[in-house]
DNA sequence: GTTCGTGCAAACGGTTTGCAACAAT
DNA sequence: ATTGTTGCAAACCGTTTGCACGAAC
């Protein structure tokens, strides 16, 4: 818990109440919920919290880099904690997205693409998941 | 012109005017537009065109195979013609999505992910256009 | 008492849907 | 006459915004 102020604190985020409670949810979160999602979470223990709330708060999480967005739903948008880099594998079943670790998959040849500057990059998989 | 007939007959699509009107601008299209910027361009020449036929008519293109949407877009769905494999680098000074030819960039390791088994995949880029 | 965060409800933008008019077979 | 397509408007869903209340310094 201690680690949740220090981290808001860490980027500028006034610490309350609700701010702590979204970024628990959302900081610990593997299953890249959409803000409605987190809402929802969130709310079975704080019942008193507004969407609004939960929107201002995400989006003043990314605006403060502790959140990236990325647009892997269609319809809606995702939040993913910002931290080292890496690909993802969408269950075509499901729908359920899941990281896979940077050094999983490897990309050659983004470097010298005629016409364009690549800053970023990740790998964006669709699949079945396997028993294992 | 005939070819978009045989097209669309191809796919099992009654061919009306409005569906050969959005066709043809859908399927030349390198822009990767949302549906209501198809519905934009398209209306300028069939006015009466509505934007229920739009949506309709993209999602029935979909459905059959003629057309892919892409998540690249955040808050809007964009439509692809779904030729070969290719990835995609978005500008991120303008949004704008702009095809990358597959073998311009390799990916290796994804076959043997644990867990996952891959069917499909792309590159998704971000960065500058350069002035040439 | 000023500043900032919250909650509500209304507004918004993209998309879907119900339905009546219509075209084609 | 039946089937399928269109156009309009209303509904819908995810998100943003305006505003009044309330908490904290």
């Amino acid at each position: 818990m201690k680690d949740l102020l220090q981290a808001l604190r860490a980027h500028g985020i006034q610490p309350t109440a609700q701010r702590l409670a979204v970024a628990r949810f959302v900081l610990e979160a593997t299953a890249h919920p959409t803000a409605d999602e987190v809402w929802e979470k969130v709310r079975a223990r704080n019942p008193t919290l507004s969407r609004a709330t939960v929107y201002n708060t995400l989006n003043l999480f990314v605006e403060k880099g502790l959140l990236c967005t990325q647009a892997l739903r269609e319809g809606a948008l995702v939040f993913d904690p910002c931290v080292r880099r890496h690909h993802h594998f969408i269950d075509e079943k499901t729908g359920a997205i899941h990281d896979v670790p940077w050094e999983a998959v490897k990309v050659t040849g983004e470097k010298l693409l005629r016409g364009y500057e690549v800053t970023e990059y990740q790998v964006v998989m669709t699949g079945r998941k396997r028993k294992s």
